[in-house]
DNA sequence: ACAACACATTCAATTTAGCGAATGTGTTGC
DNA sequence: GCAACACATTCGCTAAATTGAATGTGTTGT
């Protein structure tokens, strides 16, 4: 009973750390952080083709681990569950890995480089027109 | 130069997940526990055959892991970092596992199945006998 | 309705991890 | 030294994840 009961919750607790467990979902989820990302912003952070990346996004989101919301033409990703982001702090922690460094790649809101709303609506506001 | 480094980053922190992100790993490191552990001890634990038990350390070991620890004919295993407990108790919470089925399984210290010194000597304390 | 855009999905090939079987290494007791 | 014990390591096969290429789906503007 109790053989069979570590195996059954270290399946259970392996699941998260299995989906995310690459450098690549790693970045994606960094790159989104705490807010929502669409699929342009995440090409334009993190210069990969389109299908790639949502390949990924694919994958997190039949884990569980991001939800998507349509606006118009983008799609927007969020993670389900902030936690995720204190997995990966605490796994860079015991990679030597700075809170700070983490925590500047985690912050960043907007993209120069990505023509998605919310990122233009930022860098050109009404006011300056 | 900001892209290089989120994948540099990355890379780095998926390292200690991608190590441990399988259920064998999960339950090898809970059985250890806070404590050390011969092979014989989890060999009891878990029932697996010897040999498949020293493939997951020796992984376990050269990512840096666990360390161990000869004495005698028996080699004791321990977690290099106590933090890695903190990962799969965080895991646990967003597979929706209560803190205290972990922990009472990482602090179960000896094994009855298990005839090392350690255990043996928490079973037959002297004075008994 | 059609073209352009943002994103999703399928397929196939390559790479990689998981795992059983066999064997090797170091230690103790006789 | 040799046999028994505790554990480590290598080899090879199978299963699964990764990723590129191609294609499909839903939305907007005209």
């Amino acid at each position: 009973m109790k053989k069979q009961s570590i195996m059954q919750i270290s399946e259970k607790v392996a699941g998260p750390l299995q989906v995310i467990a690459s450098p690549q979902r790693i970045a994606i989820l960094l790159a989104i952080g705490s807010t929502e990302a669409c699929v342009c912003h995440l090409e334009a952070a993190l210069g990969w083709r389109q299908a790639y990346i949502s390949q990924h996004l694919m994958a997190l989101r039949k884990a569980d681990v991001l939800t998507d919301r349509r606006e118009g033409r983008f799609v927007f990703y969020r993670l389900k569950n902030a936690s995720y982001l204190d997995l990966i702090t605490a796994s860079a922690r015991l990679s030597g890995i700075t809170a700070d460094s983490i925590s500047s790649l985690i912050n960043r809101q907007t993209n120069a480089a990505c023509e998605c709303p919310h990122c233009a609506t930022v860098l050109v506001p009404v006011g300056t027109l």
